[in-house]
DNA sequence: GTAATCCTTGACGTCGGCGTCAAGGCAAGC
DNA sequence: GCTTGCCTTGACGCCGACGTCAAGGATTAC
């Protein structure tokens, strides 16, 4: 199948695969008229990539996975290189998921603050007593 | 003070600062010989704008609280647009992390899959066994 | 006086993952 | 033959928050 075909197939654009070329991570043989030639395993391949990536994984990092199946293993993350890879990742991820969640307590605690202060600025209290100042909010 | 030691002072770069003034957040008085200068004030606005960037806020999004301080606020996040950012934030926050929290599942039950595969691979079972394809683990 | 250190504006570079255009070749239907 | 729709390579654009360099003026230290 030709690059177009590929990439409608594997929910992409023809100038990803093109890029994906250009970065090493997919190989197309060429037809006699100099178009891009590819078969059921780049597809798979392909998918692979498109998984990772969902995963947030950068391009680099789903290299492994690709050497793994062109390896000729039937799954991308059979071989050790890319189980470190995902042990990585699993380290990265359980970092900023509680570094996300340091950030969440320390804005909520600011606008729990900003919001007692705003009701005890107001006379009134915390009745729907608008400031002035007020304009919009977007 | 001029800008060299305003940045010093902020923990950051006079390229920072005037990177700032060139988005509007920033406003410069000028001397005699066309240097900026600036005052305590600016020093807090621009702690204010460094606490919200390490939240994860964008630039533009520290606008509100630059607004806020400069209106004669003592807290940037005194006013209701400010107070309207933080809640939107929160928002992004708790979706981010629980999107995170999904992948973090996924790639924690893609590796258990693969090292339960590869241990049934090898005849002596998951014995500390090297697979051969080794090579390095980076 | 002169060297070192500040300041000024302007402009290009960085990073990732492509989008988007340009100029042209090849294939297929009418 | 002509149009349409693939394909090719090359190259610039984008985004955010600056880094870095260039060329020159101002101030300070000695």
């Amino acid at each position: 199948m030709r690059i177009g075909e590929l990439a409608e197939r594997a929910g992409t654009t023809t100038r990803t695969l093109r890029y994906y070329e250009s970065r090493g991570l997919l190989h197309a043989r060429r037809a006699e008229n100099g178009y891009r030639t590819y078969d059921e395993s780049d597809l798979r391949l392909i998918r692979q990539i498109r998984t990772l990536q969902d995963f947030g994984f950068d391009l680099e990092e789903t290299r492994p996975f690709v050497d793994c199946l062109r390896a000729g293993h039937p799954a991308g993350d059979a071989c050790p290189a890319s189980m470190a890879v995902y042990r990585r990742k699993l380290g990265e991820l359980d970092a900023l998921i509680s570094q996300l969640q340091g950030v969440r307590a320390e804005v909520g605690a600011q606008l729990a603050r900003a919001e007692l202060e705003a009701s005890a600025e107001v006379p009134g209290g915390p009745e729907p007593r608008c400031e002035l100042n007020w304009e919009d909010e977007r």
